[in-house]
DNA sequence: TAAATAATAGACAGATCTGTCTATTCCGTC
DNA sequence: GACGGAATAGACAGATCTGTCTATTATTTA
């Protein structure tokens, strides 16, 4: 019985074929009878690595936060050393994420609005994620010197995720190249 | 049998009960029979008026969408004469609804990650919601004199959703204040 | 080879889902 | 008082939901 966090080849296909169907329909639209059908994988297999469909979901939101922000760390560190390019480099990262083929919403707004209440374990962890991106972007506001990184960096936040919205709303990319732009005012505001 | 928008004491109830229960707890996660329950109102009473849930969710979203952009108005008019503070009013309307004792996200944005397929007529419904209050944005960029109101309006447009985000993420009005005062420097720039 | 571990299919429970249908009752108007 | 529209309760269908349990089969490890 793997309660804890123990990788296995059938959890890492269970959570595969659950982000596919949760990111494209849904967590309440989408049943543990189609992730299993869909996965191949026994009923009592999902039970044994996870507790709940609950469970799994927040595995998964914890999972996707890791690969997340380990995805905008790669594009910062591709951005080479100025500060303002890094900075600004997160916004190119959106633009492209918008783009992509599957871009369906960001899965941690659709967490919190499925699961709204406050208190709710799903809602929770996806506002941890919104929280960790808050301070890597503290961060990068820190280091190109912004009179308030905190600040900044939560006036990007709302950027970013008015941008995921819009793209949610559009299927374009211009939101991204708006907040982009509002960006690069703001961060010359701040350090001017 | 009363299919186009006939207002009836039975149909009103029936959508103010219906409003409470999916903007507390969400569309998919309340069931016709807790609706009916809590209203009071028999099942063929709903289905006189309405022909599918999914009907009933967008008139919830319609009605919304009129109420909301009423109250926007209010508070502009309510503000005076100057185009800048006219402007600004919204964010102030925002912080006080995200302190108002029900916030629980935007229900238009919640309905859009609910139902995330873009040609969904609940998501199409709720992002024509987003639509319209951008042009409302726009006409008080264009009052304020800014250079390129409609593309100032895009990115209010941005502040607003991503506070309303954090607002629902933290449930601390904080984010209508920091929204407010990025826009405010906003304006600045595109009249100065 | 034997024992432990993991995965399987599938029945089962009990609740819940949306939507349909019927038969009855209420209520205002003529 | 009779008529017609609106609302009622509640059965019903048929599907689906999460989660449990059992009995069997693979797979690995000692």
């Amino acid at each position: 019985m793997p309660e804890p966090e123990i990788s296995s080849p059938k959890r890492d296909h269970l959570m595969a074929t659950a982000w596919r169907l949760f990111y494209r329909d849904g967590f309440r639209a989408v049943g543990i009878d189609l992730l299993l059908a869909e996965s191949g994988v026994a009923k009592m297999t999902l039970y044994n690595h996870f507790a709940s469909k609950e469970e799994l979901i927040v595995a998964l939101l914890e999972k996707r936060d890791r690969e997340l922000r380990a995805s905008i760390a790669a594009a910062v560190g591709a951005a080479g050393k100025s500060p303002t390019k890094r900075l600004l480099a997160v916004f190119d990262w959106l633009e492209v994420w918008f783009g992509s083929a599957d871009f369906n919403g960001c899965v941690f707004i659709r967490a919190l609005s499925e699961y709204p209440e406050a208190s709710h374990p799903i809602h929770r962890t996806a506002w941890r994620h919104k929280e960790a991106v808050k301070e890597m972007l503290t961060e990068l506001c820190a280091a190109a010197e912004a009179r308030n990184p905190a600040g900044l960096a939560d006036t990007l936040s709302l950027l970013i995720d008015g941008a995921i919205v819009a793209a949610h709303g559009t299927r374009e990319i211009a939101s991204a190249r708006s907040a982009r732009s509002t960006a690069a005012q703001l961060l010359k505001l701040a350090t001017a």
